[in-house]
RNA sequence: GCCGCGUUCGUCUAGUCGGCCUAGGACGUAAGAUUUUCAUUCUUAAAAUCGCGGGUUCGAAUCCCGCACGCGGUACCA
């Protein structure tokens, strides 16, 4: 039997990165075992439906590298893949739930509902509105209550089908066993067991034609022959009526293995990571950037940010999965090759802004001098400067360790193809010392009369001149890479004055004179 | 309220049949080394009496029970 995942989003808004951790682990897994990995769009609920999510979500899997085999955008043998698109499905299998008996017809307003919840609720207060074999329940639409109320089972199969006929609106809803155990074998937490008393009549089939979630998921599940089903562990209440379900149906020889992922928490505090609090913290939640089409609000995305797919990728694989060793960095095939079920943790992960950006780094180091040299230059070109192909690569090679974001690049290597405007007054007050005008004239004079090379000038200045006279190295060389860069960051002087050339070094050093000139101190 | 799931360094976690755990790794933090600066890199350190309380056992982070806390669910949302 072939593996058959589905990675199955609601289109009401962008993809959570806790949604893209489910899609990855659906990946992994379908890739290791040979299998394949479905895209299903869940969107049955017509009234949540967002312009632009189910391409947001196309568009943030490919990015990830995350592949799929079958799905809306490319087909595939089990279509259509819009449970929108499948709707006149759904209905013959909610009717023969309701020939067999697991099922009935309900007419009870929605507000009727919303009222006896409320009534409810405020009783809650007082402790309880019902109790049943000592359980005390708010009101549930379930085994307890569902004689009271307007449907099938109370009024009567002859009095629901007129009432149909009269065009009321009904919905149909799942008939619980009164007193059984069901118990869900999960893969990463073993078997869960509930009580089917405590567990309420799920609408099926809406008043509006639609399925529910849970009809739409089990007949597609089962239709699509999908062998396993991992999604976040919001799903593990509602286990049982999946399974029952697959019962009612027939289905349960082949029924799906499931595994309930933990949920993935905000980093401080606690609770489920949320849309807000990305922005609020100063990391992204979302993939992609997302413009909201109604709002016109703007959140984040790891891509606009610049972080790498790999190191994304790499960082959701290990919240909530390890691979038993001690190591950290993965690629794709690599994830592939260890993952395992078995090794998916049981509690919700924080998310960490600093374990996100350590594996940002490390997969930016591992770019290729002219991949990076290539976003320097388009960085160097949007400030009106002309750059040379071989001297971006040489600044690419050399400045590369110390960048994380590509936008970090401009700010730490615009001193290679402009010179300073201005220099930091605290470097100045630091380094600058009486007497630096002399020094730097020097440096002027030794570049103006030693061959320009690397060796011939590091001997003249670091060791004749400076060592020689002796003179502070950090104090000279500094006030040197002050004049050069306007500040006192940067790579090997020397090194930085072979790639600038002569005459620019000249230039530079001979500003600084002119600009900062002489001071009064010590 | 009820049902379910969870609980090992600040964070992610290793620990899968109880002894090799005086609890390991990584991120972060601190100190040191290297360097003409910054960053990188390297070394070292601090950091969890394994939520708490009982039990079982020669021996428990690992098994059992209770409690506490956290989270999830409790919709004609997924």
């Amino acid at each position: 039997m072939t593996v058959r995942v589905r990675f199955a989003p609601s289109p009401t808004g962008p993809l959570h990165i806790g949604g893209v951790r489910t899609a990855l682990y659906n990946y992994l897994f379908a890739r290791q075992q040979g299998g394949k990995m479905i895209l299903r769009i869940e969107d049955t609920d017509q009234t949540r439906f967002v312009p632009g999510a189910e391409q947001y979500i196309i568009e943030a899997l490919d990015w990830l590298g995350i592949q799929f085999d079958e799905g809306v955008h490319i087909g595939g043998p089990f279509g259509p893949y819009r449970q929108s698109d499948r709707k006149p499905l759904y209905r013959q299998y909610a009717e023969q739930l309701l020939a067999d008996g697991w099922a009935y017809y309900a007419f009870d307003k929605p507000e009727a509902l919303e009222a006896k919840r409320k009534e409810a609720e405020t009783n809650m207060h007082l402790g309880y509105t019902l109790v049943i074999d000592g359980h005390k329940t708010p009101f549930q639409y379930d085994c307890n209550t569902r004689m009271q109320m307007e449907n099938s089972l109370s009024l009567g199969m002859e009095e629901a089908q007129r009432r149909i006929a009269a065009g009321d609106p009904y919905v149909i809803r799942f008939k619980f066993p009164e007193d059984i155990d069901i118990t869900v074998h999960d893969l990463i937490r073993g078997d869960v067991t509930m009580n089917s008393r405590l567990l309420d009549d799920k609408v099926l089939f809406k008043s509006d034609g639609m399925p529910t979630y849970h009809l739409a998921n089990i007949v597609d599940d089962h239709l699509m022959e999908i062998t396993h089903v991992i999604r976040g562990e919001e799903w593990l209440p509602s286990a049982p009526l999946h399974v029952m379900l697959y019962r009612a149906f027939g289905w349960e020889e082949t029924m799906p293995q499931f595994a309930h992922l933990p949920l993935l928490l905000k980093p401080e505090g606690n609770g489920k990571l949320s849309k807000r609090d990305g922005d609020r913290l100063g990391f992204p939640v979302f993939p992609l950037e997302w413009h909201d089409p109604k709002s016109g609000e703007v959140s984040s995305g790891y891509r606009e940010q610049g972080y790498l797919p790999q190191a994304v990728v790499n960082m959701l694989a290990l919240l909530g999965w390890h691979p038993g060793t001690d190591q950290e960095l993965m690629t794709m095939d690599e994830l592939t090759k260890l993952f395992d079920i078995s090794h998916i943790s049981k509690n919700g992960a924080k998310f960490s802004l600093d374990k996100a950006k350590w594996f940002q780094h490390e997969y930016f180091q591992q770019l290729s001098d002219e991949e990076v040299a290539s976003m320097l230059e388009q960085q160097v070109a949007a400030h009106g400067i002309q750059a040379d192909h071989g001297y971006a690569m040489q600044v690419a090679a050399l400045m590369k360790e110390r960048i994380t974001f590509p936008s970090e690049l401009w700010d730490t290597c615009c001193y290679f193809f402009q010179a300073p405007t201005e220099y930091d007054p605290a470097a100045i007050k630091k380094r600058w010392k009486a007497g630096m005008t002399t020094h730097m004239a020097k440096v002027i004079e030794i570049l103006n009369t030693v061959p320009f090379e690397y060796d011939a000038i590091h001997k003249a200045l670091l060791e004749d001149y400076i060592k020689g006279h002796e003179l502070n190295m950090g104090s000279v060389m500094n006030s040197l890479r002050l004049a050069v860069v306007g500040k006192t960051v940067g790579p090997d002087m020397l090194t930085l004055v072979m790639m600038l050339g002569k005459d620019e070094t000249i230039r530079r050093v001979q500003r600084a004179i002119d600009t900062i000139g002489e001071v009064e101190n010590q």
